[in-house]
RNA sequence: GACCCUAUCGUCUAGAGGCCUAGGACAAUACCCUUUCACGGUAUGAACCGGGGUUCGAAUCCCCGUGGGGUCGCCA
């Protein structure tokens, strides 16, 4: 049997980080078992559901690497097939109309809860043998229930949580269509994974309690029951509920964040799912090593600092070129032009393995493009008239040097020899001058990639 | 409130009854490296929620309690 898996998020907000960990096991699952992951829009409810937040799921499935092989279905255009299983369902016997009001089902739910009861249907017009259905009321299009087994118990055996065991006693008729004929959520999802043929379902926690309802359904459809695995959700970096009071619940957010997306995949691969001792992986090696006996089953807290170790790690292993085209672009994005001189991708390797990530990154390579102002406190520290001089000292021998890292670091040991100072009596003015920070990397480095012209020019703006 | 899930360092986790004096990683702290700041390296501190069982033996199995979470829609 080929595993099919699923994900199906509905477009009614952006793909969020839990999102994104649920499609990024249910993919890992099917191509570790080289099975088809399939991508179906849940867009059901019209009213919250747009077209901006489907391309925000599709563009974060794509930035994050994560290629389905079928689909995206929507749901919207399933219409007609949804309606026919309702018509059969019908005929079957297996669902029934049901005319109570929604103000009757508020005044019912009150009640109850008014008794300290769980809230629930209580199948007024279910049709059971022997029993006399209320009069049909004028001009009131009722829903279709689904008729619940009265019961027993559902059970399933968890692929991550272990057995379940619902008593069909705790459960109602819930609706499977609106009185406008619309279909809903639960019977959707079981409709479109027995037509798509799903054998895993792998979802958040908060579709626990939905699944024995499926079940049902599934079982009244005569349809086979495939097997769910629940990922309990992510917490937020403070141990609450993730919700947008914590910045980057979207994913693209982290692409704006200066997030490589393989940093992201790592980290989210380890929140909840681990391979012994393993940490730092690839996509293929998480593929390989992907399993369900793995995840934990408990709600796992989100942590910044982890993730900006590995976002730090993936930059040090990318490619320069890539990295200075990160730099153009988030320069760009402040309205920096990056010109091809100094060459971006000379900056990124002056200062990858020293950022946590490519927003950093940009800002280091920021004053390479504009020449900076340092501030006249930071000026007042270390451009004295000492360092003043040992400047101008370097400025004329730099004047027909030779710019290679080595010869400009032999430059820089003759004016120390010539002032008697030490090197960092030399090379933090130096950095101030020409960055406007006391901190750099080597700075015969950064003398080299700024290149000659534009460090005499920089020198000459800081000596009278 | 009812039902369901869950509980190992601050955080993510390893752990399938003896391999556990509980391992790794992030973070923290200290030291080393250094042309500044970083990076990097080395080291240190830090946990089995509580109570009962079961067993020769429990972080691991069972029960109760407590804490945390989820769900109770003509939302998904």
């Amino acid at each position: 049997m080929t595993v099919r898996t699923r994900f199906a998020p509905s477009p009614t907000g952006y793909l969020h980080i839990g999102g994104a960990r649920t499609a990024l096991f249910a993919w890992a699952y099917a191509r570790r078992h080289q099975g088809q992951f399939i991508l179906r829009i849940e867009d059901t409810d019209v009213a919250r559901s747009t077209p901006a937040a489907v391309q925000a799921i599709l563009d974060g499935m794509q930035w994050l690497g994560l290629a389905h092989d079928e689909g995206p279905f929507y749901q919207m255009q399933r219409m007609d097939r949804y309606r026919q299983v309702i018509g059969e369902m019908l005929a079957a016997g297996t669902a029934y109309h049901c005319y109570t009001s929604k103000e009757e089902l508020d005044t019912l739910r009150a009640a109850q809860e008014a008794q300290k009861e769980k809230p629930r249907y209580d199948g007024r017009w279910r049709p059971e043998t022997g029993k006399t259905l209320p009069a049909i009321p004028a001009g009131l299009r009722p829903v279709v229930r689904f008729r619940n087994p009265a019961d027993g118990v559902v059970a399933w055996d968890d692929q991550v949580k272990g057995r379940i065991e619902i008593a069909n006693a705790e459960l109602d008729d819930f609706i499977i269509a609106r009185a406008d004929g619309t279909p809903t959520y639960n019977f959707c999802v079981v409709v479109d994974d027995r037509d798509m043929g799903i054998t895993h379902v792998i979802r958040g926690d908060d579709h626990v309690n939905n699944t024995p309802r499926q079940i049902n359904l599934l079982q009244a459809l005569g349809a086979p029951v495939p097997l769910y695995g629940h990922l309990s959700m992510i917490l937020g970096d403070d141990g609450t509920k993730l919700s947008k009071r914590h910045g980057a619940v979207s994913v693209m957010q982290y692409d704006d964040d200066g997030y490589l997306p393989e940093a992201v995949l790592n980290y989210l691969a380890r929140l909840g799912w681990s391979h012994g001792d393993e940490e730092v992986f690839s996509m293929a090696q998480f593929v390989a090593w992907f399993d369900l006996d793995h995840i934990t089953s408990s709600a796992a807290q989100f942590n910044t600092e982890k993730l900006n170790w590995l976002n730090a790690h993936y930059i040090k292993l990318a490619d320069d070129a890539r990295l200075g085209g990160e730099i153009v672009r988030r320069l760009a994005r402040e309205g920096v032009l990056a010109t091809p001189q100094p060459d971006p991708e000379l900056i990124a390797a002056l200062y990858k393995d020293r950022v946590t990530n490519l927003n950093e990154l940009a800002d280091c390579a920021h004053p390479f493009y504009v020449a900076p102002h340092p501030p006249a406190e930071m000026a007042a520290q270390h451009l004295t008239d000492l360092a003043k001089a040992a400047l101008a000292d370097l400025r004329g021998r730099l004047a027909g040097a030779d710019f290679s890292p080595e010869a400009l670091s032999k430059t820089l040991k003759e004016t120390l020899a010539a002032t008697g100072l030490k090197m960092p009596q030399v090379a933090i003015p130096l950095r101030v001058a020409l960055l406007g920070q006391p901190q750099s990397p080597a700075i015969d480095r950064v003398l080299a990639v700024l290149g000659r012209d534009e460090v005499l020019r920089r020198l000459d703006q800081v000596l009278p």
